[in-house]
DNA sequence: TATAATATATAACGATCGTTATATATTAGG
DNA sequence: CCTAATATATAACGATCGTTATATATTATA
């Protein structure tokens, strides 16, 4: 294969890419297959030969956007040790987090739009989401392992529910006082 | 006025509800005026002439949404007395209300598209939304306001935030098992 | 360099989008 | 009953929807 295949493989990634970013941004039902393939830089046909169809676009989307998540929760673990949980909150919570739906986390912007596909797509997000869960609930204080993976779930519940009722408050001070005591809540479910 | 104004004022309403309905059910862009009006038994020209516009019908769909639930609430603390967060938290997160988006509360199903919606839109969710905070937070025990709003405000995004990721999971056993967990964090944060 | 294969663009499809203008029922007031 | 007002339906607008078929670049191979 050599170059050419590393050059399709690269225009793929840029147009799954381009139409991650819509999905989050305006929803799947919000943006349509032409304004995708044009972000990035390409045409439908472009869009069609890559990802087969808006419905197959969004469920790699979703996954890609997913496993994005699952690769950074190990990295900050490392990175900021026994802190790792406030430092996640915060980040999840923070202002730049709030305002960049774009580039920001897909479980608060894909999950309202999962309910609503089909149950191929509603699987790729269980199985993800339970890879996710594994992951913070490994880095969680504490003995047991189901009481932890229910305390990533109870977190994660928060950091979605608190993210998406954030960015809904127009008023940027409150939105910002929201996320604060979105975060105490979050500590909170990790310290039992 | 008389009967004419009368039958007016309903057939109003009766759009408006099927408005209602069709947002939470597919969401703003995943439902077209046309079906709206279908559902509601007239043509879209009875849609513009009675509710002005697609975003306007979403703003006052989400008004009457949000009324909704600050009728429902006192009406609840009063039937329940004590025992109104927990009988609050099992119907939020009970499988009949998992199931029904169409029917369900507005804060769950229309928050995800307040963010993407102009400032006027936006306002009028901030102003219902401290309505609701406020009967909350005025039904809970201790005795600081200040205190009692936050958990207000706690509880809000677990409830919302785990809905929505319990409606997202097509495993009904797993999504009855994250409700009894979320509903587990709701209680905790009330007390304290 | 000629040819085969592939990647992308272009063009078109019928359908639906939100909206407006106009026509047609229906009702209220004289 | 007749007429004015009002409520709703109908029809049409240009735009965009998701998708497919076809044309045109571009590249790999021989």
């Amino acid at each position: 294969m050599g170059q050419k295949g590393v050059k399709k493989a690269l225009t793929r990634a840029r147009i799954l890419e381009a139409a991650s970013r819509g999905f989050r941004r305006f929803g799947f039902s919000g943006v349509g297959v032409d304004g995708l393939a044009k972000s990035a830089g390409v045409t439908s046909g472009a869009f069609y030969a890559h990802l087969g169809s808006k419905q197959a676009a969004f469920k790699q989307a979703l996954e890609e956007g997913l496993n994005e998540v699952i690769e950074t929760i190990p990295a900050i673990q490392q990175q900021q040790g026994d802190q790792w949980v406030e430092f996640f909150c915060d980040y999840y919570l923070s202002k730049s987090h709030r305002e960049d739906m774009e580039c920001g986390c897909a479980m608060a912007s894909l999950t309202p739009e999962v309910i609503r596909m089909d149950e191929s797509t509603q699987g790729v997000f269980q199985t993800k989401m339970d890879e996710i869960v594994m992951l913070i609930a490994q880095g969680l204080p504490g003995e047991e392992l189901e009481q932890r993976t229910s305390q990533a779930w109870k977190l994660l519940s928060i950091l979605i529910g608190g993210l998406n009722l954030a960015r809904a408050v127009e008023n940027e001070s409150k939105a910002e006082h929201l996320a604060q005591l979105f975060k105490q809540s979050a500590m909170q479910v990790v310290r039992g």
